[in-house]
DNA sequence: CCGTTGCCCTGCCAGC
DNA sequence: TGCTGGCAGGGCAACG
C-alpha cells in the first residue's frame, strides 16, 4: 500500500531513470485510469512531451513535463509505475504505458484498478485542499497543534485525512501512534504539550526510517525497479495481532477505527 | 462546516 | 476439494 514512503521511493527511482527522456506513444487500456482535462485527450497531449523532473507530493508522483503541465499518479493500493527494459514482458494489469525516446517503458499496472493516472495544466492548484508534508520543515509543533486544536475526531482519523497532513496511510499511523505511545481513539484535541511533540517526531522518526529501508511491502509494492522494500521486517504494530508489543509483550489488538484496521498496544498506547 | 459511512475493485484466505 | 464470505484500503461522493 504505497504511503509517502514507498512513494518517494518509487519518485525517486523514476527520477535517476527516465529524466530527460521523451514520451515518443501512449497506450492506455483502461480509459477511466487515465483521466485529462476537459477538451484534452490524455495520449494525445503526452506524446512528444519531455520528461523534466519527478517529485512527490502526499502520496502522488509528480511528473513534470516540458509544457508545463504535470502528470500525477495515486498508486493507491495496488498500483505499480515501473520502468521497464526494452522487450520486457508486462507485470499483470500493466493498463497504461508511455513509451520512452530510449527504448524503455514506463507501466503503470494496478491489479484492483483503483489507481489514477492525472494530467494537469500548468496553472492548476491541484493540491490546494492536501495538508502538510511531515518531512518539510513547515511541519512545525506550532503547525501540528493547530492543525490538532478542538478535534474531536480520532486521533488516527485525522492522521489518515489528507487535508491534515500529507501522506500518512494507515500502516504510518499505526506506527506512529505506536512509537508515540498514544491510543489511536483518542481525540485528536486532546494531545497537547509533551504527548503532541511526542507524536509529531514520532511521525517523521517513522517516516524517514521508512524511507531508508525504501517502503514497506505487505504484498504488492515494488520500486520503480520493481524492487520489495524492507521496512515490513521492522513493524512494530501493524499486522501484528496477538503478537507480542515489542515495548511491554502485551498481546497487540486489533480494533475498527474511521473504517480502517487498527493496530496497536493497549497496554503502553494511552 | 464537520465527521462518518459506503463505494469502487480483485486477490487471498479462513471456514464449512 | 471447491465454494463463499469477509477483509484489505485511498480517495471521493453522499449524507445527517
Amino acid at each position: 500500500m504505497p504511503e509517502l514512503p514507498e512513494v518517494e521511493t518509487i519518485a525517486r527511482g523514476l527520477r535517476r531513470a527516465i529524466v530527460g527522456a521523451q514520451i515518443l506513444a501512449v497506450e492506455v487500456r483502461k480509459p477511466k485510469m487515465a483521466q485529462a482535462p476537459a477538451g484534452l485527450d490524455f495520449s494525445a497531449a503526452l506524446r512528444g512531451e519531455c520528461i523534466e523532473a519527478v517529485e512527490r507530493r502526499a502520496k502522488y508522483v509528480v511528473i513534470a513535463l516540458g509544457s508545463g503541465r504535470r502528470l500525477l499518479t495515486s498508486l493507491r493500493m495496488t498500483g505499480r509505475l515501473v520502468v521497464q527494459a526494452p522487450g520486457e514482458r508486462d507485470f499483470p494489469a500493466t493498463y497504461v504505458v508511455l513509451d520512452l525516446s530510449d527504448g524503455r517503458r514506463l507501466a503503470f499496472a494496478d491489479t484492483r484498478t483503483f489507481g489514477r493516472m492525472r494530467l494537469i495544466e500548468p496553472n492548476e492548484a491541484w493540491d490546494a485542499e492536501i495538508g502538510p508534508e511531515p518531512l518539510e520543515r513547515a511541519f512545525t509543533g506550532e503547525r501540528f497543534g493547530a492543525i490538532l486544536a478542538k478535534r474531536r475526531t480520532p486521533i488516527k482519523a485525522l492522521l489518515l485525512d489528507q487535508r491534515r497532513v500529507a501522506g500518512i496511510g494507515n500502516i504510518y499511523a499505526c506506527e506512529s501512534l505506536w512509537l508515540a505511545g498514544i491510543r489511536p481513539s483518542r481525540p485528536a484535541g486532546s494531545l497537547r504539550g509533551p504527548a503532541r511533540e511526542r507524536l509529531r517526531r514520532s511521525i517523521i522518526d517513522v517516516l524517514e526510517r521508512a524511507i531508508e529501508m525504501r517502503g514497506t511491502t505487505v504484498d504488492d509494492y515494488v520500486d520503480a525497479e520493481g524492487l520489495k522494500g524492507g521496512f515490513q521486517n521492522a513493524l512494530a504494530v501493524y499486522g501484528r495481532l496477538g503478537e507480542g508489543c515489542l515495548r511491554c509483550g502485551s498481546p497487540i489488538r486489533r480494533t475498527v477505527i474511521a473504517g480502517r484496521g487498527t493496530w496497536w498496544c493497549g497496554q503502553c498506547q494511552r
